[in-house]
DNA sequence: GATCGTGATATACAGCGCGTATGTCAATTA
DNA sequence: TAATTGACATACGCGCTGTATATCACGATC
């Protein structure tokens, strides 16, 4: 492998970049984070920014990637946990939910990601998380688990509920009594994506 | 009413610079927009726009509320021309979902909108349409055709997933294929919430 | 109906942030 | 060791937002 040294100051740099990237967007949000202090606050200076990522999008599209594989990694946890697949699309829901409590998710992916990269299904980053959905449901359907709906409809719809409950939840006066009914709601509505409700309720 | 002549010019001048705004943000995005050009557009000054609105953000949110409540009155006509309530929700979804393949909509409402003045649900427009399918849901519920489920959760999943859907649907490559398959997937999803599924499949 | 006060809008100003063009120096290569 | 490459820093220009000040028409009051 042996990284020449240029190469491996230059991941470093990148590496801090991203990182304070990530801090100032989710504190400020993309639009109001200054790249000076940004650059500053990594030890650098705007010019390894351009030098790096083009412009500020391409900066936010990078913490976008980094957020949403994290993101899918604990997802694919919490599927693996669960005793069937079906129960393994559901915790992937509940999980989406949770994590979007998270600030730093909930600024940078979900509210400034769609409104400065556009759609996330058209993500450079490939947009992990749906993608995941989308390979569950693909699956629940080859085992006649779920009516044959369209894959990508469905996954789309999945993770967008979830999604955008989490947001709910997140701007409730009080997140952490309301979490279990999005939760719950949300499950109630996946069930109309079964072939036989009664089986799996 | 004998609206004097001020204010009645003032009123004039504060739609023009809605009007003017709705179509620079829908062209440009709400970050890129210039608020000389959309002051000009409308044939006055900055001047006016930060007397009537306080800052750029303020005529963001006077935007948001002319459309949310445009988006409302055309859901409720959908709801009102339904067989009955459970379609009439059905109907609204679909709106939606329509709706929002306007690219104003989409742009405005759905990616500037909570990105610059945050979650919808505390928007000081109300919010028009969540408030409409939080109502027509209380209803289902208390007329014994949905499952007890939490009422703002179970609105605000299903006008989420609808928006949500139709930001894919709007990003697809041939819209009007993916239409169908998409409000297919949501009324299959809001079956979910029935009380007994079959008699209303 | 003439004068004065109010407030809606225009103009002028200051500060900041992005993107680019140019410079510099360390690291690789021969 | 000399030359070249390229990662990063520095300097500049432009545009944009928000504020402070100026103007001028409208309405009120006597």
């Amino acid at each position: 492998m042996a990284a020449s040294r240029r190469t491996e100051t230059m991941e470093a740099n990148r590496a801090r970049l991203v990182s304070a990237a990530r801090r100032a967007f989710a504190a400020k949000g993309f639009a109001a984070a200054s790249m000076d202090e940004l650059t500053a606050d990594a030890g650098l200076t705007r010019g390894a920014l351009y030098h790096n990522f083009g412009d500020k999008t391409g900066l936010l599209a990078a913490v976008v990637a980094e957020v949403d594989a994290e993101m899918a990694e604990r997802a694919r946890e919490a599927a693996a946990a669960s005793p069937s697949e079906w129960e393994g699309l559901l915790a992937e829901g509940s999980a989406y939910i949770e994590m979007a409590l998270d600030p730093e998710v909930r600024r940078i992916v979900l509210l400034d990601g769609p409104a400065f990269l556009g759609d996330p299904s058209q993500w450079p980053s490939q947009n992990a998380c749906l993608d995941l959905t989308k390979q569950a449901v693909a699956r629940l359907i080859a085992s006649n688990v779920l009516k044959p709906v369209d894959v990508e409809a469905a996954a789309r719809l999945l993770s967008g509920a979830a999604l955008n409950a989490a947001l709910w939840v997140a701007a409730s006066d009080d997140p952490h009594a309301v979490l279990p009914k999005a939760v719950e709601a949300f499950r109630l509505m996946a069930t109309g994506l079964l072939k036989d409700a009664k089986a799996h309720s």
